[in-house]
DNA sequence: CATATGTCCTGAGAGC
DNA sequence: TGCTCTCAGGACATAT
């Protein structure tokens, strides 16, 4: 499930299409349901043929193309949703092709087994009024511990579920949600409201330090393998995992407590009871 | 307004 | 073996 870092390794891997200029767009026949992409295919391609990429942005959890007509492509992976500029990959479940020249990457592919990713095509209104301030919170990366505490401090929800909100702050996904909590020793059902300002800056000492080494790690890659970098290769950020599908096993900080699984607005949490008092 | 729940999707794995 | 069932969780729509 592409997070921040996984998202953040796909965008390096098309930095150096900036440059390029989109030659064409492709949606490879197939039986699987077209996954959403607005706008059709036909306009889309109008309005992107011949278009030089100026830049490439990671918005949260999305890709952002950026083109000289200041268009922009925008790749929202959701659960299982790929970007690739591999040339060597299996057609299975391609959902978009972006072929490019005057580059050294000559095709950006989208692939996406579940289906449940979007490709958008967005004028600067568009993009401002759907992807905005407004709508998305600051990036994880950027958000500073004043500004969590401003945004939470009289929030009752349990933190788990509020950082998973990217209103309040962009890129946290159920993963991390987990790994950043039991490095700041915080129970994950503490409620926001009962923060004290040491917890707020633990939360966000840990939210920089396991996004930043998941980055070094190029994200993580899951038994089910969906997500894989840009260039076909596994993550390796799971081998640092600590709680993340660890229930039942001892923690690696304390090592006298097992793991438990808890789930919170139907997703799996989980955390050191040991390690993380509420 | 804040918070809670339902929905989409397909492959993997469990259980019989 | 082969079927059915459940689960995984992004973002958004709808409900309380």
């Amino acid at each position: 499930m592409p997070e921040l870092p996984e998202v953040e390794t796909m965008c390096r891997g098309l930095l150096p299409t900036v440059g390029s200029s989109i030659t064409g767009l492709l949606r490879p026949t197939s039986n699987l349901r077209p996954i959403g992409i607005a706008p059709p295919l036909n306009q889309f391609r109008r309005r992107v043929l011949g278009r030089e990429l100026t830049a490439i942005e990671r918005l949260g959890k999305r890709v952002v193309l950026r083109l000289d007509s200041e268009d922009r492509i925008v790749f929202e992976p959701r659960m299982t949703g790929r970007v690739l500029v591999s040339e060597s990959v299996s057609t299975e479940y391609i959902r978009l092709v972006i072929a490019l020249s005057g580059g050294p990457i000559s095709r950006v592919v989208f692939r996406d087994v579940r289906g449940l990713g979007l490709v958008h095509l967005l004028s600067p209104s568009q993009f401002g009024k759907r992807l905005g301030p407004d709508v998305i919170g600051p990036d994880a990366l950027q958000v500073t511990a004043e500004e969590l505490c401003q945004r939470l401090g009289s929030s009752r929800r349990p933190i788990k579920v509020a950082l998973l909100d990217q209103q309040v702050v962009a890129g946290i996904g159920n993963l991390y949600a987990s790994e950043i909590l039991h490095d700041a020793s915080i129970h994950p059902e503490l409620p926001c409201h009962q923060f004290s300002p040491g917890q707020w800056q633990r939360l966000h000492a840990s939210i920089h330090q396991i996004l930043e080494e998941a980055i070094r790690c190029q994200g993580s890659t899951l038994s089910d393998g969906t997500y894989r970098t840009p260039i076909d290769q596994a993550g390796g950020y799971q081998a640092h995992h600590r709680v993340y599908q660890r229930a039942g096993q001892f923690c690696l900080r304390c090592g006298d407590q097992p793991i438990l699984r808890i789930v919170q607005v139907q997703r799996s949490t989980f955390f050191c009871p040991g390690c993380q008092l509420r």
